[in-house]
RNA sequence: CGGGAUGUAGCGCAGUUGGUAGCGCGCCACGUUCGGGACGUGGAGGCCGCUGGUUCGAGUCCAGUCAUCCCGACCA
């Protein structure tokens, strides 16, 4: 037998090639680093925003639609802001193509087509939507604007790495508008608060919420919050950012409102995302060696029922006598599927389908038959056990949350065994290299410092944890007072 | 844009001192199988990245070029 090429858990661009994405979009360089999200990775995309969607709903927002291209004298105005994403942006300069005389057959841009001012296709849309907040915005009536976007955008990054940094990405962004300060950080920090339960209770994977410093900060913030996950292989992932803008944009898009007290002033702004990118959190979170592993809230399918069987008889037999708990499955909102496809052998659909990271697998064959039993596998451990029938769709309901569970405790105790206090220097490099994760540690406050950092060891301060406490130090690197520890790692 | 590596079947790869192109997986057909990625027999599938050069003869040597991957630079 030809040996299987089984990748490890943390070759994690095995696992984005052979199961849910296809990045080999074109040999045109030009669309290097695009994605195509093939159907089933979609499907736990759909699922995740699904979620995210009612969360957002659920805290008074609304959904809306913003143009692919910004005016480049749009995304001038901010100057932060501008300077922040310069560097990598898709522009476009002309709207007409021509077939070339010199070449027929092949199409060349038409020079006499050229735009009197040049587009810019997004890189987020802080810069559209304030100018057309704007136009909505003049008294403290309007306010605030609650407003998100599901949409795609582009970064034209040197370097792109599958799902984590893609030059095409999918994501949704929320835009808020608000007529005072404190409002916004309240909006700031509940936004946050959304993305890291999220993170737990839907994809089962444990966050450190905490503020960036200011030279990690978003382009045109006054405050950047995070959530900072932990990878199996011990590299950080900043997961879900919430920014409080203050009246940056307010000011470059000159949106002012009357207050109640009849006071012109600007508006206070928040912006908030996340993206694709979590997809590549939740594989290198929870997959193994046999493949993904999907907390079962998020999973397209959370039960495949396998029969085995010889000849078309049994496998009838076995359709129908599967059909109760089918439906009973269904009942409970359970997405069940019936894998009878002759074509494939059954010990070749349970690793496919441990590949794909369905939660829970039925299996069920002559011995069953005969004795009115199932055998339920979870994917989670790989543990298989024989129940009877009767009973079996309340075990399944039990089990998935089982399942749900235990996935989050088991990266919890991982991320917890992976953070680590040091104190001083020598200790963070050695345990950086040894060890890997996440370490807590006092710093002096300074750009110097975290750069110094940066330089020798490549790991970043991830971010100010906020539910962590006052602990006067000295900084590991200076000696100089600290009054908090703060998180670093290197980071994806 | 620097440093390194690689382009040969759908995928993964081998191909010796230059002599008409191979293996595994996958695919198709038939048969035997079927409680953990089955086995046998037969079959289909190639602009050897592209261009030029050396040579009687180039996947192989030389030059150029294009592309990809890794490491940097860059990355709210």
């Amino acid at each position: 037998m030809a040996e299987k090429l089984t990748p490890r858990a943390t070759d994690y661009s095995k696992w984005y090639n052979e199961l849910v994405i296809n990045a080999d979009l074109a040999e045109h360089s030009a669309v290097r680093g695009c994605m195509v999200i093939k159907p089933y990775g979609y499907a736990i995309w759909e699922k995740m925003r699904d979620a995210l969607d009612k969360m957002f709903k659920d805290t008074g927002h609304q959904n809306a639609y913003f143009p692919l291209f910004v005016p480049k004298s749009f995304l001038e105005k901010e100057e932060g802001h501008a300077e922040g994403f310069a560097k990598e942006c898709a522009v476009v300069t002309h709207y007409r193509l021509k077939v070339d005389p010199n070449q027929p057959g092949k199409l060349i841009v038409d020079s006499e087509s050229k735009l009197e001012e040049e587009l810019i296709v997004r890189p987020t849309s802080e810069a559209i939507i304030w100018n057309t907040y704007k136009g909505w915005i003049q008294s403290y009536r309007d306010l605030p604007i609650l407003v998100n976007q599901w949409a795609n955008v582009v970064r034209w990054e040197m370097r792109t790495r599958l799902f984590l940094r893609t030059a095409e990405f999918l994501w949704q962004e929320g835009h808020t508008a608000h007529a005072t300060a404190q409002e916004a950080i309240q909006e700031t920090e509940q936004m946050l608060n959304v993305y890291a339960e999220f993170a737990e209770k839907w994809m089962a994977m444990p966050v450190v919420k905490g503020r960036k410093s200011e030279s990690e900060r978003f382009a045109g913030a006054l405050d950047t919050m995070c959530i900072e996950a932990l990878m199996q292989d011990g590299k950080a992932l900043q997961a879900g950012t919430s920014h409080f803008l203050g009246q940056n944009f307010a000011k470059a898009f000159d949106v002012k409102f009357t207050s109640k007290e009849g006071v012109l002033d600007y508006v206070w702004a928040t912006s908030w995302g996340v993206s694709t990118r979590l997809m590549g959190a939740l594989i290198m979170t929870h997959s193994d060696d046999q493949g993904l592993r999907l907390p079962p809230k998020l999973a397209p399918i959370h039960v495949v029922i396998v029969p085995i069987y010889k000849g078309e008889e049994q496998l009838k037999t076995i359709g129908e006598k599967i059909q109760p708990l089918m439906a009973e499955l269904k009942a409970k909102g359970i997405t069940v599927k019936y894998d009878d496809d002759d074509t494939k052998r059954s010990g070749w659909k349970f690793a496919e389908y441990e590949l794909k990271g369905v939660p829970v697998r039925v299996a069920i064959g002559p011995k069953d038959l005969e004795n009115g039993t199932i055998e339920i596998a979870r994917r989670d451990t790989g543990a298989k056990t024989t129940i009877p029938q009767e009973g079996a769709a309340a075990y399944i309901e039990q089990l998935l949350q089982d399942i749900q569970d235990n996935l989050y405790n088991q990266a919890l105790l991982y991320r917890d065994e992976h953070i680590t206090k040091v104190d001083t220097y020598e200790e963070f490099k050695k345990l950086l290299d040894e060890k890997g994760g996440f370490f807590l540690a006092h710093w002096d406050g300074t750009k110097e410092t975290e750069e110094k950092v940066k330089e020798e060891t490549k790991a970043t301060i991830r971010c100010i944890p906020l539910d962590m406490g006052k602990e006067e130090g000295k900084c590991m690197v200076t000696g100089k007072p600290s009054s908090q520890r703060v998180l670093f790692a290197r980071a994806y």
